[in-house]
DNA sequence: CGCAGCCTTGACAAATGTCAACAAACGTGG
DNA sequence: CCACGTTTGTTGACATTTGTCAAGGCTGCG
């Protein structure tokens, strides 16, 4: 692997406070890959190879279920997935694929459980990492058990405001799959974007407007416990 | 707190190796409490001062947002809760109250993140601990956005029965709190039952019987990546 | 016994999914 | 650059699922 990415990595959290030895171990093992769009990077109920690092693109981990399927997650660079699978050394949940062209770190499971027991510091940022991923999947449960649809985007629609600071932006996500992160149809999105009309949202293509952020915020009831994703 | 617990609390995999130091700390600082049923242990959104373990009885984990509740999760013994927000030092996520009668320990945070800082097994031990979590969570989102009520219905009645080894057995949960758990409302769960029927499944009050559990089986196609709570 | 809480049932309403048609956006190869 | 076909998004009509409300029965407990 290229020497530039080391730093990049050695950035993350995860491995910021390896030792040397162990942060070694892990690179002289890893590979890049770069792929194209759409490409199947994963199938859940394999056996987890490998650690996964998006250094650029971006991946969507979904789940299939008697012909059904939905996106559970969108991952960003730069981050890591199927971090749970790998330490335990159990198959994987979900399935991932890349969204669009990707840049993707492999690192062998076998190298990370070997560093993991030996590298307290390591260790220690895992179990950071796990509970907020574990943090994060509980928000999820309760966005979709206590909100309808039409809350739930509602709120999406407040979460990307916050990320981006700006009462206009992009949707970052193709719309059937921002549906079915949602828990819902495309269609079913479709309308729900027009039931948000009356609470000044405007929608044109993939470009977002909340004319009146208070409006929205007083019908979607944002909550720090469901909707902050730092924490 | 009394002695004849400790050997009890070592045996949870959690704690198994960890030093006789850390142990010891933990100890010291630990509370044994009986809670008659009903009462509130903690409330989402507070600072996460304990980490519990339940000894006896049981706990109900839920969430509220806007004047809804849900159930997300039971606990049962020998189990610790909110492990995530004790060692991150986080709010808790959800609110957590008895069932039944119940006896709990509670380990002050501090000493929980004392330990980990200290005792490596500690934090391989929670690392572990945690992906399960984590994965349970993943689990439960997945039945939730890949099946229908019914068939959530179908599969918990599976799991039941392979947890109990027969075709035979009580609910251990109230039907509202199963019906709040499963992400419906009573008079759906009533129905979902009665739409059971015909796949040899026979209620009365809180037993319940699996006629032919193939028949079952075909219709509820349980999963090993979402059904399976071992691993 | 009588009250309170849970469960069930029926009638109805609301939310969500399905299907079909069509429009718009995109990418490819000519 | 255009023409074409493919995919995505939208819309309408309709079906299904799920929730709501109200009533009544059952159960357990003081």
């Amino acid at each position: 692997m290229p020497e530039s990415h080391f730093q990049e990595i050695r950035n993350l959290a995860l491995f910021a406070n390896i030792e040397a030895d162990g942060f070694e171990t892990l690179m002289r093992g890893a590979y890049v890959h770069n792929f194209p769009p759409r490409i199947d990077l994963i199938t859940e109920g394999d056996p987890p190879d490998f650690l996964h690092i998006v250094l650029a693109g971006s991946v969507d981990l979904y789940s299939s279920w008697n012909g059904r399927e939905t996106s559970l997650v969108t991952v960003r660079p730069v981050t890591t997935f199927i971090l749970a699978a790998s330490v335990n050394d159990v198959p994987y949940l979900m399935s991932a694929r890349t969204l669009e062209k990707s840049r993707i770190i492999l690192l062998p499971s076998e190298d990370v459980r070997a560093v993991f027991a030996k590298d307290s510091a390591f260790a220690r940022a895992i179990v950071t990492e796990l509970a907020q991923c574990y943090r994060a999947a509980i928000k999820s449960t309760k966005d979709l058990k206590l909100r309808t649809s039409l809350e739930r985007l509602a709120n999406y629609l407040l979460r990307q405001r916050n990320r981006t600071g700006s009462n206009e932006f992009e949707l970052t996500l193709e719309k059937r799959r921002l549906a079915s992160f949602l828990g819902m149809t495309p269609e079913n999105l479709s309308r729900a974007f027009k039931g948000l009309v009356p609470y000044g949202v405007k929608v044109n293509g993939t470009q977002i407007r909340i004319a009146d952020p208070e409006v929205l915020i007083r019908f979607a009831k944002p909550s720090p416990l469901i909707d902050d994703h730092s924490t």
